[in-house]
Order: structure tokens, then C-alpha cells, then sequence
DNA sequence: CCAAAAATGGAGTTGACAATCCAGAATCGC
DNA sequence: GCGATTCTGGATTGTCAACTCCATTTTTGG
């Protein structure tokens, strides 16, 4: 029975150093994918970034897409840290109103450049890296979930009414949020988010009692 | 004189037969370019697919970077073509709710794959490729001012409040269209576009008088 | 301290892909 | 009908990217 445990724990253990390299490896492919996309971004570009050599990055991950995987939970852990504690307290009308100013700020401190840097990979990978098309949606579970919990907070305190569906509306906020962004990144200006966001918010504050 | 003009139309004339080679092969382009993507497809994938030889392509193409802009326009052309008649009557709530489920309706014969023709392209050429990018936004442009004519038919009539604006509300709801359809996409279930296009259109609703 | 395992350097292989070239066939305009 | 233009076939080239190999150094655990 030692022997499955054994079998199954193939994956390298890292040492310290090893670590580190590994994660260097992730942050540099993540920057790069994250602005010109994940095949834009060639295994090299990533030496190069991180600087390590091939033999390193492949000792780390077996292929590409096993460093786009990694990419992938990177994002999602980043997107998510920036977003608390903003996004831990999404449970009033003005911690909405707050995180929305957040997430605008954002754009216009990055030039409306990038969209969301989960959103973004989802188009590439989604329908050829079923792998990939998980991970991503597990990210989005993630999220909404975290916009969900504040909704249902409203919710049960009787702050938002009965026929009003705390999770639906999370589920709507985050498509409004990501279709916004989306339409950002092509218009170089943040209305498209502005008025989806808005839209959205607007239509939550309806049920409040 | 004569001559500016002669000089400013060196693109290529194109006989009947020219013209048709030319559309099969951006039919055969987008289709693989929307399955696989920009990067995914190669240009050989094309000539497979459309039936041509190398240097018919790169006749009526300089380069992969210019079948990708016909690309986009043809996108945007049967985005436009397939929501008609449906698009140029958005004037009443009724038509709202009628362009939502045909929306619906065809990401689950779909199965949730593929996401938006126009949208799946912009995380993918956005930031990378200036011209693309000024395509694309004039194919969002152009699908948010047919939604917008309807809303503002609405409003002139009298039928949406004053303090309802047209404008804001078609970005708006374009937007929870793009949001819904990358969702979907991810989660192969139409429930992200149904949450997002429902509540945009309920609040849309609750500007008529 | 000393094997065993992990980490690193860097050249090398293989294949794919964008783009070119030139010769020949079809088509158009007059 | 005939010269000019457009269209097509197919081989080719050069570049670049993913991945491999093997030798060497560093770290770990007992």
C-alpha cells in the first residue's frame, strides 16, 4: 500500500531553490501570455523572460500546455488577490459601487489594454484544451462565487427581497463585468464597462427593499 | 490627375472566377479560424479547406495578417446577416425577448462552443495587431448601433421614460451579451448568457413607462 | 560526509509554417 | 482573335519553435 502512495506522488518534489525557479518560470509566462496571448508567447520568449534555460523549463513542466495550465490557477490567484478585500465584502450597495470604481481604475491605469487576464485565455483554449477549458472554468466558479456570497448576505438579511436571485445576479454581474472588459479592450476606453457594470448594479439596487 | 486615382486602385481587379476563389477562401478561413483560432489555423489548414494552392492564396492575399482583416469583415457580415430581421426591429420588448432566445437557441445547437465569432477574436488580435483591432471595433460598433436604434425608437416614442438612456443601455446590453457568451463557453451550459441577457433585458424593462 | 536526487547549461534535432518563385493555363478587353 | 492580365500548380526556401540529450553542478537526507 506504501508502494501506490509512492506511485501516485510521481510529481517531482521541489526543493526550495526549485520553487522559486518554478514560480519565476509561471510569473514570466503569465506576464507574456498575458500580453500577447499564449501562442504568441513561444517557449524561448519565456526563458528569455525568466532566465532559465530550456533544460530548466522543461525539468519544471513536461510541455507547453502544462506550463499553460500553470498559467492558468496563476491567474486565477492573482486576479482573485487583487480583487480582496474588495471582493470578500461584496454585501451593500456601496461595496458594489466600490469594487465597480475598483475594477474601472484598473483599466484606465492599464490603458484598456489586456481585458481580463482569465477572460482573455478563454477564447484560445476553451473548445481545443479540454484541460485548460476546466481550469478556466473552475477559476470562473471561483469568482462568482466569491460575488455570489455577498449577494445571498443582502439576501438573508432581508436587505435585498424575496424574488430577487442572488445567484443569478452574481452570475450576471460577472458576464456584464467580462463583456465589458472585453469591449474595453477593443475600444481603448472604459464606457462599454462603465455602462455594463452600471447596467448591472442598477438592476441589483432594484430589488433592494 | 487620371493617374492619382489609377495609382490609389492598384488592388487587384478580380474576374468572376477571381472573386469566387477569393470568398472560398476567406469562407474556409473563418470557419477553421473560428474553430481553432488565428494562431491555430495555418495558412496551409486554409488551402485544405478552400481547395487552393499556395500561390492562389498569397494572390489575392500579401500576407496571413490580410486574410485575417477579410476575415474579420466576413464575420462581421454574417453576425449581422444572421440576426436580421431580428436586429432591425429591437423596438419593443417583445423583440427583446425574441432576439434573446434565438441568441440562445443557437449556442445549444451550438453546444455552447465557439463563443462569439467577433468577440473570440479580439483577446487574440487586440493588443497585437493595430488593424485588426480598428476592425474589430467597427464591427462592435456597427452591431451596437443596430440595437441602439431600436432602444432609441423606444425612447422617442415615448414608450421608455426620459430618464432612461438608449445609448448606455445598448452598450449594456451588448455587453452582457459578449460577458454571456465567453461564460457559456467555458461552461458549456447557456446559463451565463440566459443570466446575463435576462437581467440586462428586465432592466431594460423597468425604464418603460 | 556522501550517495542519490534535483537543478542547470547549452548545443542539437525535428518538424511545421509563412512566404517566394517561376512556369503554364484560363480569362478578359479591345 | 490576340495581347495583356489574371489565375493556378507545385516545388522550394528560410526561419522559428517545441522539445530532447547529456554532461555538470548543486542540494538533500540520513
Amino acid at each position: 500500500m506504501e508502494n501506490l502512495i509512492e506511485i501516485k506522488k510521481q510529481e517531482h518534489r521541489l526543493t526550495k531553490k526549485g520553487k522559486e525557479t518554478r514560480s519565476r518560470i509561471v510569473a514570466a509566462a503569465a506576464k507574456l501570455m498575458f500580453e500577447r496571448g499564449v501562442a504568441g508567447t513561444s517557449v524561448e520568449d519565456v526563458q528569455r523572460e525568466a532566465k532559465v534555460s530550456a533544460s530548466q523549463l522543461y525539468h519544471y513542466f513536461k510541455e507547453k500546455r502544462e506550463l499553460v495550465l500553470a498559467v492558468i490557477v496563476y491567474q486565477t490567484e492573482c486576479v482573485l488577490n487583487a480583487q480582496e478585500p474588495l471582493l470578500s465584502h461584496l454585501d451593500s450597495m456601496e461595496a458594489l459601487q466600490t469594487w465597480r470604481d475598483a475594477i474601472v481604475q484598473v483599466q484606465i491605469e492599464r490603458k484598456c489594454q489586456g481585458g481580463c487576464a482569465i477572460g482573455s485565455l478563454v477564447s484560445e483554449l476553451a473548445d481545443t484544451e479540454p484541460a485548460a477549458r476546466t481550469e478556466l472554468a473552475s477559476a470562473f466558479v471561483q469568482w462568482e462565487h466569491s460575488i455570489r456570497r455577498g449577494l445571498r448576505a443582502m439576501h438573508e438579511r432581508g436587505e435585498m427581497r424575496a424574488d430577487g436571485d442572488p445567484d443569478s445576479l452574481a452570475l450576471a454581474l460577472l458576464a456584464a463585468l467580462q463583456g465589458g472588459l472585453l469591449l474595453t479592450q477593443v475600444r481603448r476606453e472604459t464606457s462599454p464597462l462603465e455602462a455594463g457594470l452600471d447596467a448591472m448594479i442598477a438592476h441589483i439596487r432594484s430589488f433592494m427593499v
